[in-house]
Order: structure tokens, then C-alpha cells, then sequence
DNA sequence: TTGCTCCTCACGTCACGTGAGGTGGC
DNA sequence: TTGCTCCTCACGTCACGTGAGGTGGC
């Protein structure tokens, strides 16, 4: 029988709050090891601290307590090992993108490049493979690269040669609501067959006005304001999709500095 | 006159979504260029992009909204920047503290380094110069050092030596509520007179068991638990502060695995 | 005219923190 | 007995997101 203590011992043992020690108990996280049925008196065993200990750490880390509840519950060491190494590999993608945006802050407070290269151009429809789905904001990284790969993995088991550069189609809630449609293609010739998984899609063309993104992708919005603001000025934006063109990128392109991205806002003629 | 365009073409060419705007005008932070008054309908003007750019990629890096007001309310660029680089040197530190956290997981997940040695100690009543003032957790190590520094000059200023280590007491309050009074000692001969600032104090002593702690802050939770556990297996906790006595510790020691650190809890007799 | 965009509430999210008001334990 | 610890609501925080229900603009 191990020792019992109230909340507030077990609170300067563990350095939890005792505000957030019932929080846990009330959503099962860590329930004291007694609850006194007249008086509701908590009462924690010294056996629990390590758990506690634990729950600290990662919440630390800002693990979110359902990560929590995985690893406090996970049935062995391996199991846990792995939970705590995918937060771990979470938070060293956030470190990353982190870098990222104090490099496109100090890109905005530096003196613009001078104008972007504008251009109105007429896009044919085209025939292509596709894949469609609603993405966030934040997982559209992930799920472009793994979207692309499966349309060149499709292409190649069809035995066709992409004919032109892949692109991708963003509908407004994609900018507005920061989740939204959004279509990846790579364009194929018109008497491509269906494969197992794809038939080739019509991806429809239009006028657009074309701006060249030069860099990494959390520069974006730099080369979509130029373009935009054009168009706000001189032409008349339709609803239609915003597309994007990649004329250089991931996996081909290893340095973000050399990425090249073609912004496609559609216009009315 | 720039073009003007409603919420959500602003919303494209900012890449800041169409609700976070509104909670932007709600505020004041990015009030639009002209609001109907009859239909409510937002209209922002193509030269606002630039600030709504400013304020995404603030808010990227977690910057609280009043310090995005700040920023973007600046008077001149020099006082931006300073707004800025304060943000990112706060960025740092919390990268600093999150290394901290992982290498205080890992030793956490890592077998014992067996049981910690402890000791039953009187500490005798103390005089000392002391500051005290109710601090939260997150701000404990910049006051300490603070606090610290004001305690040395001032002695210094008395022309004594102090006559034996340093040390703090905290309030169950502060671990309890993350937030507590803490006082911090250097203990003087009884006859130091009053400087300027500080008369000496008493630091009434008392019955503790007393365990070292070797290495970072980050860790000090596990050598709390077992300090902690121990009492409450074998003695009596009292609700007097808990004692530190900092054997070892900064500014002299720089490496944090060279810290030594006795963690002192009150018990009856 | 139709459908799309925009509007304003009101409420939800996440992980607790902040009191208020009251009772039990030593 | 007194004061301290503990209890349970109920509501607040932060920066928006999520619908609901309705209207304006092309």
C-alpha cells in the first residue's frame, strides 16, 4: 500500500496545478486513486506521481490531451515511445515552418523586388488526371505531395507521358473560410485510358492574368496580392477557381529559393 | 483613389480568412476602407494588402493580437522593428525552454538513476536580506535573477559577505495555482545594519527533509516527487513554504548539469 | 429572376483560470 | 473553536470557427 496524500500535496509533489488536477480527473485523464463518497475529498496514491510527472511533460510540449490520454494509456513502452516520438517530429515540422514565416516577415519588411511581370494569358482546356478534395490550410503540403505522387504513380502505370506542367485549382473557400476545394492535375494527352484507379479528367481553361511566383511557398501571398491587386485595378476577377501552375517545385527542386509557381487569377474577357 | 473590393477578394489576395477579417474590423485592427451604411457590406481598399500581410504573418508566429495592434499601429520603422524583434526574441526563449522540456522527457522515459539520497536537517533561524513578492511560474527565472542581482548589490553596498548560501521559499500557492508569493534570501551577519533599500530580515528556520537536486530547473519536478513522496510516507508534511538553497547555480555555474540545488520540505517534529 | 455573396447574432473550441459560495478536517 | 483546505458550480480567456437565419447585388 503506497502512501495517499490530498490534492494540494500531490500538487506541490508533481507541480500540477490543482486547478488542472481535477480538470484531469473530471475528463479521466488522472483519477485520484480514492474519492471520498460524502465529502468528494480527493485523495492521490505517491504511485501516481510518475503519471503525473509524465502528463506535465507532454502537455509542456503542448501536446492536446487527447495525445495525452494515447500515451498515459498506451499499453507498452514501444507503443508510448512512438506516440511521443510523432509529437515530437509534429513539433520539429512546426519549427520548421516557423523558420519559414520569420523569413517571409523579414522579406516583407525589406524594400519590394521591384514589380512583378504581369501577364494575360488564355489557358486551353485540358485533359489531365485528377484528384479532388476538400483540404485546410494547414495540411495542404502534405497532401499536394501525397496527391501528386499517386497522379504520376497512375500516369506511369498507364504508360503516358505527363504534357505539360502539373497544376492545381483552389476554390475561393480555400482563401476565405481557410478550408476548400481543391482540384491537383497533371496534364495528359486526350486518348490517355483510364487506369485502374483514374479516368482523365476535362480540366476547363480560361483568361487569367499570370504572375510568376519565384520562391518558397510561405511567400505566397506576396505574388497573390501583385496579381490580385492588378486585377482589382484593371480587370474583373471572376469566381472561378485560382489556379496554380508548378513550373518548378518539390520533389524535382530541393531548395525552396529555386521554386516556381505560376498564380493564375481568372478574369472576364 | 486604389481600387476598393469586397471582404472576400480581400480575403484572396491577403490569404487571411473572411472571419478573421471581421473579428480584425470588430477590434480595430484593420477597420475597411469604407463600410455601407445601409447594407453593412465591408469594401477595403488594394492598398490596404500590405498591412493585412503584416498582421497574417504575426499572427503565423503567434503573436497575441495586442502586439499585432502594436506593431502595426507603430509610429515609424524603428519602433516596428523593436516590436518585432522583441516577439521573436520571446521566440526564442520559448525554443530554448521546449529543448529543455524534451531532454527533461527523455530522462523522464530513461530508467532512475537509482534512489536520490536524503537527509533530515534543522535549518536554524536565518537574518537575511530578502525580497518577496508574489510571482507566477513562467516568470519565476527572470525574477530570481532579478531579485538575486538587487540582493548581492546591495550587500555589497552594506560592505557585508554573505555567510552562507542563497536561497528562495515559495508558497504552496505556488504550485498549487502556478502563481504564489516567493521570497529569496542571502543570509548577512545579525549585525548588518539597514541600507538604503533593504533591512535585514528574519528567516525562521525549522525541521526539513532535504534531498539535492544536480542539473537544469526543467527537472526539478523529479527531485520535488521524491523528496515529496518520501515525507509523505514517512514523516509529516507541514504547510509551511517549501526551501531551496541554491548550492550551485547561475550567474557563477553555466552549464545547468552543474547545478546543485537542495530542495528542503518542511516537516513537524 | 436566380444563386451567390455578404450580413449579424449566438454559440462552440481548448485547457484550464477565476472567483463565488459553501463545507469538511485538524 | 478557528482558520485552512477542499468542494462544486458558473463564467471567463483567446482568436477566431461554426452554423443559423436572413438580406443585398449582379
Amino acid at each position: 500500500m503506497s502512501a495517499m496524500v490530498t490534492i494540494g500535496e500531490f500538487s506541490r509533489l508533481t507541480h500540477v496545478s490543482v486547478k488542472a488536477l481535477r480538470h484531469y480527473h473530471e475528463i479521466g485523464l488522472l483519477p485520484p486513486s480514492e474519492v471520498d463518497p460524502v465529502t468528494g475529498y480527493r485523495r492521490y496514491a505517491v504511485t501516481q506521481v510518475s503519471t503525473a510527472q509524465l502528463i506535465r511533460r507532454l502537455r509542456q510540449l503542448d501536446m492536446p490531451l487527447p495525445g495525452v490520454f494515447a500515451v498515459v494509456a498506451a499499453p507498452d513502452a514501444p507503443a508510448r515511445d512512438a506516440a511521443i516520438r510523432d509529437h515530437l517530429l509534429r513539433m520539429e515540422a512546426e519549427l520548421d515552418r516557423t523558420r519559414g514565416v520569420v523569413a517571409a516577415l523579414r522579406s516583407l519588411l525589406e524594400p519590394a523586388d521591384g514589380p512583378l511581370h504581369l501577364d494575360h494569358r488564355r489557358i486551353g482546356d485540358l485533359t489531365a488526371l485528377t484528384l479532388r478534395q476538400v483540404v485546410s490550410r494547414a495540411d495542404i503540403g502534405a497532401w499536394c505531395s501525397e496527391a501528386f505522387a499517386r497522379l504520376y504513380t497512375e500516369a506511369a502505370a498507364a504508360r503516358v507521358e505527363p504534357i505539360g506542367p502539373a497544376g492545381a485549382t483552389y476554390d475561393a473557400a480555400f482563401f476565405e473560410e481557410d478550408a476548400g476545394a481543391v482540384l491537383v492535375y497533371v496534364p495528359v494527352p486526350p486518348s490517355t485510358p483510364a487506369t485502374s484507379g483514374l479516368a482523365p479528367q476535362p480540366v476547363p481553361g480560361g483568361l487569367f492574368v499570370v504572375g510568376v511566383h519565384s520562391g518558397p511557398f510561405t511567400d505566397f501571398d506576396r505574388t497573390y496580392a501583385a496579381v490580385g491587386s492588378h486585377v482589382a485595378e484593371h480587370d474583373t476577377a471572376l469566381p472561378d477557381p485560382i489556379r496554380e501552375i508548378y513550373l518548378a517545385g518539390p520533389p524535382e527542386i530541393e531548395d525552396p529559393d529555386d521554386f516556381r509557381t505560376e498564380v493564375c487569377w481568372p478574369i472576364s474577357a
